[in-house]
DNA sequence: TCTGGGGTCCTAGGACCC
DNA sequence: TCTGGGGTCCTAGGACCC
């Protein structure tokens, strides 16, 4: 009996400039030109057209600093639209679903794919119908790297970004040597700018140098994650695909604000505005939190305001995600951090060690519980069904000054999304 | 004037115990 | 009051990712 071995084969597909492509699909005119999307409060430049990159402007770069750039060239600037592009990036996804439903989704425009499954030559192949596939459907450009470990293919997919056809495979190359050695060690998947300057100091300046390193060496000198690394790039898969949907260990919601904020008053809409948030994201995945931290800061950036940045962590005696309970905590942590006479540039909260809310370890849950369970459940529907903050509570103010500055919008809701016309193809 | 937001994992060091 | 070694567990902070 014989039997061949299927070689690893581990796709990346990531969405090529997401955000950009995204708002270029409601506007056609933007094709070809250059186009870059804000983040929150419009503050940094988080996804650049590839003729916006021609034009050098950077990846995080503040956009007051790239205004310059912007204007002279006529750059086409959008605030960020996240809900377009979430619903953007469920079709993508569901899409890549049908060439393997076991994928993982690592990112709103990144998911690994297992083809293990598809012949070694013909991979490639695949890899360019993916690809199609994904456009034709969503309209969405991906480019597709393809390798025996994960992080094999985060260089393919590197290299793949910069070709016509969008595609490169690694899968049955003898030696990958002189690709690696093109590989800058600071664009290694794992390879951040701490790590980067450790090994430029041990003459380490590419992926092929670090791959031959010893292992007692990185791991002695480094730590357990960067000889995985490096073992991935000899081609052992040591990072495996996580196809579970696993439930989250925390939730963050935090803001900067429109304008700096001063006084307790508003600094307290703000902080419970966001717990508000952050109870209903938890619920709406049927966690429970154990413990929230409530932080403020001062803008790191101006130091003649003096800075001030602190947090505070309260425990709930019994595990919950009911908004009143923790917009409670908030606020008394809130007070416990404020100072007068600072200029508050953004605050926030984190709900941590969460767990399912259906499995509760204390068995305290009562009548009492049953009735706040119910109206909780009211509240989410109700917002669901008219748009969040229909129902909120009065703590987390109706004015709202410190809200985020949105001046790019491109205005296309999601209500907006699902009317417009769409192709069933099955 | 204007500098994002949301995650995960690892490790060192402290607290506590025997 | 001083003296030891060794184990576990937890947490804050750092580093990384997109």
């Amino acid at each position: 009996m014989s039997f061949t071995q299927l070689t690893k084969k581990i796709a990346l597909v990531d969405c090529n400039s997401f955000y950009v492509s995204c708002e270029r699909l409601f506007n056609p005119k933007l094709r070809n030109k250059p186009v870059v999307v804000l983040s929150n409060n419009d503050g940094c430049i988080i996804s650049r057209s590839v003729e916006a990159k021609a034009l050098g402007i950077k990846m995080g770069e503040p956009y007051f600093k790239a205004k310059n750039i912007i204007m002279k060239n006529n750059v086409q600037v959008f605030s960020s639209n996240y809900s377009l592009y979430g619903d953007l990036s469920r079709r993508v996804m569901r899409t890549l679903k049908r060439f393997n439903s076991e994928i993982e989704i690592y990112s709103i425009d990144e998911a690994f794919l297992d083809l293990t499954n598809f012949p070694d030559n013909e991979i490639e192949d695949v890899g360019k119908e993916i690809r199609n596939v994904v456009l034709q459907w969503t309209g969405i450009p991906t480019s597709i790297g393809i390798a025996k470990t994960k992080t094999l293919s985060k260089v393919a997919n590197h290299i793949a970004k910069k070709k016509q056809s969008g595609v490169v495979s690694l899968i049955g190359l003898e030696n990958i040597d002189p690709i690696l050695e093109k590989v800058e060690i600071n664009d290694v998947w794992g390879v951040g700018r701490q790590l980067t300057k450790f090994y430029h100091k041990n003459g380490i300046y590419n992926a092929k140098q670090l791959k031959n390193k010893s292992n007692t060496w990185i791991k002695k000198s480094s730590n357990v994650l960067s000889s995985r690394t490096a073992m991935e790039l000899r081609g052992i898969s040591c990072i495996n695909l996580e196809t579970k949907s696993s439930k989250r260990k925390s939730c963050v919601v935090s803001r900067s604000f429109g304008k700096r904020v001063e006084n307790f008053q508003e600094l307290k809409e703000a902080v419970a505005s966001y717990s508000l948030n952050a109870s209903e994201k938890i619920r709406s995945e049927s966690l429970i939190t154990k413990s929230i931290t409530v932080f403020v800061r001062t803008s790191p950036f101006q130091s003649r305001y003096g800075f001030y940045s602190n947090s505070k962590t309260i425990d709930f005696p019994i595990a919950t995600n009911n908004s009143i309970e923790i917009v409670k905590a908030a606020i008394s942590g809130l007070e416990s951090i404020f100072k007068n006479g600072y200029r508050y540039q953004k605050a926030g909260v984190i709900l941590s060690h969460l767990c399912d809310s259906n499995n509760k370890e204390n068995l305290f849950s009562s009548i009492r519980d049953e009735k706040i369970n119910s109206l909780m459940r009211s509240i989410d529907n109700t917002n669901y069904r008219y748009g969040r903050s229909t129902l909120s509570l009065a703590s987390a103010g109706v004015h709202k000054k410190w809200n985020m500055k949105r001046q790019h919008s491109s205005k296309i809701d999601t209500a907006d999304f699902y009317s417009l016309p769409t192709i069933k193809v099955n």
